[in-house]
DNA sequence: ACCTGAACACCGTTCAAGT
DNA sequence: ACCTGAACACCGTTCAAGT
């Protein structure tokens, strides 16, 4: 019953994304992938090297379905910001993936299209052509340790979010006013890390295209 | 000779913290805690609750560390820059622990310490009471993301390295002219994601700064 | 009261043996 | 030529049984 049969790499990389967006996406294995496929684990080491490699290639081909829906519009400005929402989304709520495209970059053509849209846009800003590779650089650096971070806390479990918060109530309601009167005063204001993140996400990025902005000669 | 040997809950955390700093840090278990505490792993069970809370517990202390050897000094801007490289060294190449502080925060001491220094940096800044809470949050979590991120870039091995080199080289250098102009034009310019770390980190926190800065009435 | 051993339900990866 | 099974060296966590 158990027939074998040959799996092409697209079919391996369909089935991963699937997996990937449905269910838990923290908890994909490379095991996880073999049984949707149903094969053997071991038998997705033809097709890559190591499961770095693996979700590399998912997050390109993320990437590349990312850029197909996206149209350049608006200034500059309102340009990468779109973009970078665009990626937000795209990535959601799959650290993993987050992850791993923050930390290599991923080499195909998705990767292409979104370095092409960012240096175009720095140029329609205006930029310099000698300033744009380092600013290129430090934008994508921030969008991709946004999009990793943000994933990475919208995939804790919810006992592990309770804990961590009744943790950082007691840290700010508890502070002694002597030792932290900044944080006693600010106590009912002061909100925890994982609160309002698309405005975070958003605000930052802008923030930081309005200081290139100003390095506009 | 296996006398059985009550752990506190400090020298549990003092093990860790060397465990975390010594040797590869993405690696560290709780089942190599325990052998190098020379118990079993079980027994770390009645002092935490799970993985998360002692690498919360473990954060706090490298945060109260950090914090003992920084003293305000200079502008507020010069301060929070301090602050944040000091943080960012303090987490240096721990990904787990950097990680955990950007997702859940940490509820002790050392935590305290570095929110009251960013309030109070905020308020020597001239910024308004009433938005002193929204931006200490977004740049926290500008922090966090930045640090956690480029742990996770410090902490790939050699190999890796190498593999995400490469990919980058092939999508960057053999990208088509025709569809992707201004990559082909910059070729030659553009740094792949892990380079030049600590510049990239201190540009963008300066450049938030910086708009924080334009923001004040 | 505290700790241990054994077990459960997982991982990524390799490689000799099968078809 | 391709795939599988079994194995290796790990994980975090639980809980009955020991002292």
């Amino acid at each position: 019953m158990t027939g074998r049969r040959r799996w092409s790499t697209d079919e391996i990389l369909d089935t991963a994304e699937d997996l990937l967006r449905t269910s838990d996406a923290e908890s994909f294995s490379v095991r996880k992938l073999a049984a949707a496929l149903g094969t053997d684990p071991s038998s997705l080491y033809r097709h890559f090297r190591n499961k770095t490699e693996l979700l590399r290639a998912v997050a390109d081909r993320i990437l590349l379905a990312a850029m197909e829906g996206y149209r350049p519009d608006g200034t500059w400005k309102q340009r990468i910001t779109a973009l970078a929402l665009c990626l937000r989304e795209a990535f959601g709520e799959q650290p993993q993936l987050a992850t791993v495209w923050g930390r290599y970059a991923s080499g195909g053509t998705g990767s292409r299209l979104v370095m092409e849209e960012l240096l175009q846009a720095l140029r329609a800003a205006g930029v310099p052509d000698e300033q744009i590779p380092v600013l290129y650089h430090r934008l994508v650096v921030l969008i991709a340790a946004l999009i990793a971070a943000e994933a990475g806390v919208s995939s804790i479990t919810a006992e592990e979010y309770e804990q961590g918060l009744e943790q950082f109530r007691v840290a700010v309601l508890g502070a002694d006013p002597e030792r932290f009167p900044a944080l006693a005063f600010f106590a009912r204001e002061v909100r925890p890390l994982g609160a309002d993140r698309r405005a975070a996400f958003e605000e930052i990025v802008d923030g930081y295209l309005a200081q290139i902005e100003a390095q506009i000669p």
